[in-house]
RNA sequence: GGAUGUGUAGCUCAGCUGGUUAGAGCGUUCGCUUCACACGCGAGAGGCCGGGGGUUCGAGUCCCUCCACAUCCA
């Protein structure tokens, strides 16, 4: 697939080259000509390691585009590049990640609705508003069917996904946009569904009633990965517990849930606490009995040192309950309030009055006020609450600290609760190439970590329903333990909307029928199969995978940020381990952060995101795209506007710089066997060594290394080379001399534009274009073999000197550069001298040293100098 | 509290396995209509390489320690 430059052809070069239009110009020659097409046939026929697959990140479409997503693609797209000129299919494609609570959110405020799953589908629903939905207040919203919510998030994905292609596209994102996957649509969810059926076949997938998070806002399930812990103001009460030996006290934050307390935890090496523990005490206001128990992971220094565990305060609340066996007495329930109800080991305590008149139904808020007074009443109360801060457990998302519920939950299991399967997925985070390599510390503390499986149910609507039915006994009460499953081939199914095989409609919710799983899997239970999704492992659903699927996974490199290395990356982990035994990629490359120039996280809450689509209108994609690749994988980058300008001049002097090099007149025959001068030599040399430098960075996932490299020739080439050479290549020398210098300026720029088509891919393929047919970004990357051999790289070096020495005397005797030296004497070791010696005639005409020039011998290691140099200004042009 | 990373010129960053006088770009200062480019060209100034200790003939680079910042996890 990669061709060999074509034959140079007339050079058509604008007369004033610009960087205006390129990218509407090149933006539809790329998407007509398919050039960044994924040649799906020609993979087919060969072999594997003839592909470079790329496990594009699906951008949540509903989310806001920032310079994050422009700065890891644009790192993405440099390495795509790359690998494409190496020869390589790449495969890459894109897909859009629409499922989830962001979407929902998204649609409940453009529209001004929300999702009721009690409602009856309307087929000729038309939202309130269309993007101007005043309130935001859930009281405003109107409530509409599940299967109406859903149609809507459609809708507004497709709008939303318009915006981001548009970006991408004006980006030069070498995508191959016929590759692409929603992770809501038919192709995704079957295949998010297959995966989970299969986990369930093997065991890995299972359905347990355990105390969960819960998020008592958006009602639901909560995983480990979504937590996050917030400093929460709080209050310790000291309360009293009745022992037979007078009061007990503890501190605690949460006193409403005295009425869940099912025992007291010390510290088994707490001397205070020794003679109580194994004896028992009375909760105040309900005289519940509960006993005094020795756990190690009470805190000693904290409060009073011994806690009240309730069903379920925190987390270290379920750990006790399950290591010490202790009973469930629950009172808080999914709404976040305490159940109305009196519960029943409180029927017959003198608080159950209490209970039912000042408590029940109550958010926990409330109940804490009125509990705390009815301490106050009864004395068992000592002092008054004092402030403190706490960490809480938030849903990422959420605004409310999460509850402790127990509820009936599909897992997945990932070694949160299996030594060996931990190991095991440790270990295969060693299979994985990181860049850089420390980013893996990251994935290792996150799994040795873990203390439960993967929670895949979400009371959600807008995702990839659980494919799971279960029957109704004789009582109408659901049967877990017999799901009724459908076949792979079936596969996308609704339970809530289509039957179970063998049932019909119905039967739904009658006994002796079924009832549908209510829940949606968990958002990343499906983008964790992205590389399933985009390389066909499903196929056409009948069992075998699209023949395509062998020969683009594993995958070769997922790209991410560092932030979701415990949800995207280790969830992909899990599910191609589970599924196939193996890593899903063998690079995971990860991409930092945009910090604002005061090092924040540029974010939309502080007011300092700036959109992406008018800094690309304002510097170019190729200078927008210069600033991204000068920042290296895993390190935050500043959002600096002075690096897009430099990389806008560095645009334009490719522009400039070429159009000169091209300007001397037509080459023809083998380039390389015209290459006669010494100078021309070296220059070809220098580029040598920076072929090697820039793939060598590339090869090392250091793109910006490469560019670095070749960047600072290119500089040196005009600024030095060009300047040196001009004269000659015009023809004052005589026509060999000439084509020396011409067939040196054609070879070098076809190799740089080649060296800088992965980063700048507009202005590489418009200059490109002027001498060849055929894209610059199908070429070969360069190798050093296509440039001739035996040139002196110190030459260009010490002309360079020579040259900057006669152009500092011009500068500081403030003459313009065209002011001639009628005489000089060069100083410089002997070394040197006899590299200058062989460029004579290039320094003369470059520095217009019109008469004597002399050379005497400096010292070993001595810099380059002049001395006994003469200047004659040009005489200022009458006006 | 633990893990990881960062700390080099006013700013943004190079400096790989220790080796001459620490580099680049931007900015700044001083110049220059030089026939590709004034979105240009040339030149200059600017640094106890976060602090302290150690290893070494030699440390920005390796080790220890402290400080500051960032992210993730408790």
């Amino acid at each position: 697939m990669t061709e060999h430059p074509p034959a140079p052809r007339a050079a058509a070069i604008p007369e004033r080259p610009s960087l205006e239009g390129l990218e509407e110009k090149w933006g539809t020659v790329w998407a007509q000509q398919g050039t960044y097409a994924f040649d799906r046939e020609a993979a087919l026929a060969g072999e594997r390691a003839e592909v470079f697959s790329i496990d594009t990140p699906p951008p949540t479409a509903s989310g806001s585009l920032h310079m994050g997503h422009v700065f890891s693609y644009t790192h993405t797209d440099c390495m795509a590049r790359y690998k494409r000129m190496r020869g390589l299919r790449v495969f890459y494609p894109i897909g859009w990640d629409d499922n989830g609570l962001p979407t929902e959110k998204r649609v409940q405020n453009y529209y001004g609705v929300r999702g009721d799953a009690s409602l009856p589908y309307d087929p000729g629903f038309e939202p309130p508003f269309r993007g101007n939905a005043k309130s935001t207040k859930a009281a405003d919203e109107m409530p509409i069917s599940r299967q109406n919510f859903i149609e809507l998030c459609d809708e507004l994905t497709v709008e939303d996904e318009k915006a981001f292609e548009s970006l991408f596209r004006r980006l030069g994102f070498s995508l191959d946009w016929d590759i692409s996957y929603r992770t809501v649509d038919d192709h995704s969810r079957a295949t998010s569904q297959q995966a989970f059926l299969r986990n369930v076949a093997r065991g890995e997938a299972y359905q347990s009633e355990a105390p969960g998070l819960w998020d008592v806002t958006f009602q639901t399930a909560v995983a480990q990965a979504e937590l996050e812990a917030r400093d929460y103001p709080g209050a310790y009460h000291r309360v009293a517990f009745h022992g037979t030996d007078g009061p007990v006290y503890i501190e605690t934050t949460r006193p409403e849930l005295i009425p869940s307390c099912v025992a007291l935890i010390a510290h088994p090496d707490d001397e205070r606490y020794h003679a109580l523990i194994g004896s028992s005490v009375r909760t105040p206001l309900f005289d519940v009995e509960v006993p005094v128990l020795a756990h190690p992971s009470a805190e000693m220094d904290k409060g009073a040192g011994i806690a009240m565990c309730c069903t379920f305060g925190d987390l270290t609340d379920v750990l006790w309950w399950r290591e010490l066996r202790l009973p469930t007495r629950s009172v808080v329930t999914r709404t976040g309030r305490l159940q109305s109800e009196v519960p029943p080991w409180l029927a017959s305590s003198p608080g159950a009055a209490l209970y039912a008149e000042r408590l029940g139904g109550k958010t926990a808020f409330s109940a804490r006020t009125a509990l705390v007074e009815a301490l106050r009443e009864s004395g068992d109360l000592d002092g008054e609450p004092t402030p403190t801060q706490r960490k809480a457990n938030f849903y990422e998302r959420g605004e409310k600290p999460l509850e402790i519920v127990t509820t009936r939950q599909w897992y997945i299991r990932n070694g949160g609760r299996e030594r060996e399967l931990n190991a095991r997925l440790v270990a295969q985070g060693r299979e994985i190439e990181f860049h850089p390599a420390f980013m893996r510390s990251r994935y290792t503390n996150w799994v040795e970590g873990l203390n439960g499986d993967w929670l895949v149910s979400r009371q959600r609507f807008f995702g990839v329903p659980i494919p799971v039915w279960y029957p109704l006994d004789a009582d109408g009460e659901p049967d877990h333990d017999h799901p009724i499953l459908p076949a792979e081939s079936d596969l996308p199914v609704d339970p809530a909307a289509q039957a179970p095989p063998g049932y019909t409609d119905d039967q739904r919710g009658v006994p002796g029928g079924f009832v549908g799983d209510p829940d949606v899997l968990d958002t990343w239970a499906t983008s964790s199969l992205t590389p399933q999704i985009a390389g066909g492992w499903r196929g056409a659903g009948s069992g075998e995978p699209d023949p395509l699927f062998a020969k683009v996974f594993p995958m070769d490199l997922r790209p991410q940020a560092h932030d979701i290395i415990r949800t995207w990356l280790f969830a992909t982990v899990v599910r191609a381990f589970h599924e196939h035994g193996t890593v899903p990629w063998t690079n995971a490359a990860i991409s930092g952060w945009i910090l604002d120039p005061d090092r924040k996280k540029m974010s939309k809450s502080k007011g300092n995101v700036v959109t992406p689509e008018d800094v690309v209108r304002e510097h170019s994609a190729d200078a927008v795209r210069y600033w991204a690749a000068s920042g290296r994988l895993g390190t935050d980058a500043a959002y600096d506007v002075g690096q897009m300008k430099v990389g806008r001049r560095l645009a334009i002097k490719v522009l400039n710089a070429s159009k000169f090099a091209l300007s001397f007149g037509d080459v023809e025959g083998d380039l390389a066997a015209q290459v006669t001068d010494p100078l021309d030599r070296s220059v070809l040399a220098v580029l040598r060594e920076v072929v090697e430098r820039a793939t060598a960075g590339f090869e090392a996932w250091d793109y910006t290394r490469s560019l670095e490299a070749t960047e600072t020739f290119f500089w040196t080439f005009c600024d030095d080379y060009l300047e040196l050479v001009k004269d000659r290549a015009y023809g004052s020398r005589g026509e060999a001399a000439a084509a020396s210098a011409r067939a040196t300026l054609r070879l070098a720029l076809d190799v740089v534009l080649r060296l800088l088509a992965p980063v700048l891919p507009y202005v590489t393929e418009e200059v490109w274009s002027w001498t060849h047919e055929g894209s610059v970004h199908r070429a070969s990357w360069p190798s050093v073999q296509e440039l001739p051999d035996g040139g002196d790289p110190a030459l260009l070096e010490a002309v360079g000197a020579a040259l900057a020495v006669v152009r500092k005397a011009k500068s500081e005797a403030k003459v313009g550069m065209r002011a001639e030296v009628p005489t000089a004497t060069l100083v410089a070791p002997a070394r040197v001298l006899d590299l200058v010696r062989a460029a004579e005639a290039d320094l003369r005409a470059a520095g217009r040293l019109t008469g004597r020039l002399e050379y005497a011998e400096g010292a070993d290691g001595a810099e380059v100098a002049a001395r006994d140099l003469e200047l004659v200004p040009v005489a200022k042009p009458a006006r």
